[in-house]
DNA sequence: GCGACAG
DNA sequence: ATCTTGTCGC
């Protein structure tokens, strides 16, 4: 018997690792920028018991304020019945689809969008980051909050500290993402290239997009629309 | 066979 | 991811 297909992409598991083997090859590693002017967060929540998707989208205006605060240009939601369960190392299948909907109903483009998850920083170097940078054609960062393969030494204490994140590849070792201390005394967020970028640049822009909280603010942003969180508090 | 395992 | 109050600390 065949394994149950992924919804949305008609795959068996094993057919997915496949494509992921396959768009990994497409994932350009360089940088291939336009001039940024906006940037967007994306992330993905559920409700009712994960019975529904909720992909969120912020766009943010680039550079941000005097005060440092980024200005909201554009957000979106999109909500649909969940379709695949989570399974590690496959997770873009289950948030891309839901992902593309909410940036369809965006009216501006961004130039740069940050994702929560992994770019490179995967088994097959195609983390939800690199998946939807891809589809999208656009640059892309991952900011997770854990990790999810490769090894690292403990970053430095101080904001903008970090440690090489490194795994094992076809040709030997491989430095696929940063260990970010983002905010003294917190656990460090996870950053990798998503899609036409460099570590270094992507490092620069999630340091650059930081405010007073662990996660950068495009990703924080959109956090708190998938999860509701803006609105859950009364 | 025994762990590890983004969200 | 999500279910959830108070509490410790800057």
């Amino acid at each position: 018997m065949s394994s149950t297909p992924l919804h949305d992409w008609g795959l068996a598991p094993a057919e997915a690792v496949a494509l992921q083997r396959r768009l990994a090859g497409r994932v350009e590693r360089g940088d291939r920028l336009d001039p940024v002017s906006r940037i967007a967060g994306v992330d993905i929540g559920f409700e009712q018991d994960g019975e529904i998707t909720r992909a969120a989208v912020v766009v943010l205006a680039w550079p941000p304020a005097a005060d440092g605060a980024f200005e909201v240009v554009e957000q979106a939601v999109h909500r649909e019945p969940t379709r695949m369960p989570y399974i590690p190392g496959l997770l873009s299948f289950r948030e891309v689809p839901a992902a593309l909907a909410a940036f369809d109903k965006l009216s501006t483009r961004p130039q740069l969008a940050m994702v929560d998850g992994q770019g490179i920083a995967h088994p097959r170097r195609l983390g939800v980051a690199s998946h939807l940078g891809l589809w999208l054609d656009l640059p892309t960062i991952g900011v997770a909050k854990t990790r999810l393969v490769g090894r690292h030494d403990e970053p430095g204490a101080e904001r903008g500290d970090w440690a090489p994140l490194v795994d094992h590849g076809p040709e030997g070792e491989e430095v696929i993402g940063a260990v970010l201390r983002s905010r003294e005394g917190v656990k460090p967020v996870y950053v990798s290239p998503g899609h036409r970028l460099c570590l270094e640049t992507a490092v620069g822009w999630v340091v650059a997009c930081l405010g007073k909280t662990k996660l950068p603010e495009p990703t924080r942003l959109a956090d708190r629309l998938a999860s509701r969180r803006d609105q859950k508090r009364r």
